[in-house]
DNA sequence: AACAGCCCGATTGTTGACAATATTCACAAC
DNA sequence: GTTGTGAATATTGTCAACAATCGGGCTGTT
């Protein structure tokens, strides 16, 4: 299940757009992969008009690169991009648990705890915790982001960069390797929201993203160390 | 003279969107007025294809609201809407204070000293600093971003969050009336930077549009009481 | 054999015409 | 006088054809 459009959009424009966003963030079309206008038109059953008017919003979202008069293809995240988005997710969803603290209803605190102990049980349940917590982990984040009642915040998380985020796990395979660690920290930030400690949750959320990063780093390190070793 | 493409881009669609984007901010077309798609092609002497796809592009900027099959209007910035894009850059450019002090070349901070007092004396020479501090005050945030190294911080704020406050500074013909203190705020910013104390810098530069955003509040109050007056 | 220049095919950029939808105005009914 | 219905109109959404540009391959020369 994708969080695309609303209901299938009115216009073609629209569509094309939420399906031709879905398959690159989903993989299905290979990162880097050049993409023909005319065969893309053919595949979305569209002509070409609506489908580079959808071409240039994705541009905007950087989820496509265009030359000009070369062509488009399809975005590649490379691990220093990934490096850049976990900073700003750091300064922005800091930014929004401090809010979220200030400004959540009494009901939508209610609401993170429920998810909060819904992803606490699945973690009992099943040792294979990888893949609840991968989409489970999006949940928790999105409530927080809705929650700080600031619309250009949420867009600019939600709208843009959790697509490249959720295309780099596909692309990556990648699931977050630490979900103990993850589902306490969750929880220390819910505290602090029930608590309306904006500072605190502030804090604990940029922690949270950090040692995100810093995960990502070393695997990093490793992989490069790796790829080392069996070229020589 | 304008932020605008970097030279005149090569294609139409490019162009006319870099032209009716500067038309927008710089509130040639009035906010929140209807524009109509013949009208605007006319204007720009293009066709309507190109034009779609720069209205596209400049709806994702949010300076363009569209309806579907009822047309797009110039985004019309509510005082709301500007707090929020402040807690943004609070959140965004804090970042980028603690990036630029980890990551900016000497003589990147050399640069940025050299702004700095070119702006002071400025501020000697003339006591109608305002409208000197207006585009110095983008000129000084605009150098921190980019010593940031990160060009996904970089594009989020000078590429999409910096349109829109300049829109509202044209809008309001605001500008920023605190010159002095702004000055002394920058000037311990950069000397944070230059301390290489990433942790000091973030918090001064948060605290710098914390300020300014404070600064807004009150003003929107005062306006917001001053308008019940007259209506009564 | 290597390189420069040119031509051809393919793809993107652009246009004007056609179809679909919403707003507006007039008119009639209550 | 107000309200609801309907056609007319203007605007947006979509399409298929045309023009401009780039990349690759061929040929000819050195």
């Amino acid at each position: 299940m994708s969080a695309a459009a609303p209901e299938s959009a009115r216009t073609l424009a629209d569509r094309v757009f939420a399906r031709l966003q879905d398959d690159i963030v989903r993989g299905q079309i290979p990162p880097g992969s050049k993409v023909s206008e005319t065969e893309l038109a053919a595949r979305y059953g569209v002509s070409r008009g609506p489908l580079r008017e959808a071409i240039r919003r994705l541009e905007s979202r950087k989820l496509l690169e265009r030359e000009v008069h070369v062509g488009t293809r399809v975005a590649s995240l490379s691990f220093d991009d990934l490096i850049e988005i976990y900073h700003v997710r750091e300064a922005l969803e800091g930014m929004a648990a401090r809010l979220a603290a200030e400004c959540m209803s009494d009901d939508e605190v209610k609401g993170l705890f429920g998810v909060l102990s819904q992803h606490e049980q699945q973690q009992d349940l099943r040792e294979d915790t990888a893949y609840f917590q991968r989409e489970g982990d999006l949940d928790f984040h999105y409530r927080i982001i809705q929650g700080s009642h600031n619309a250009t915040l949420s867009q600019m998380l939600i709208g843009e960069l959790y697509h490249l985020v959720r295309m780099y796990r596909y692309q990556f395979s990648s699931v977050a390797n630490r979900p103990q660690k993850a589902l306490n920290e969750h929880r220390r930030i819910v505290e602090a929201i029930e608590a309306r400690d904006g500072e605190m949750a502030e804090l604990l959320m940029r922690r949270h993203i950090s040692s995100a990063r810093k995960n990502i780093e070393t695997q990093y390190a490793a992989h490069k160390a790796e790829n080392l070793k069996t070229d020589q």
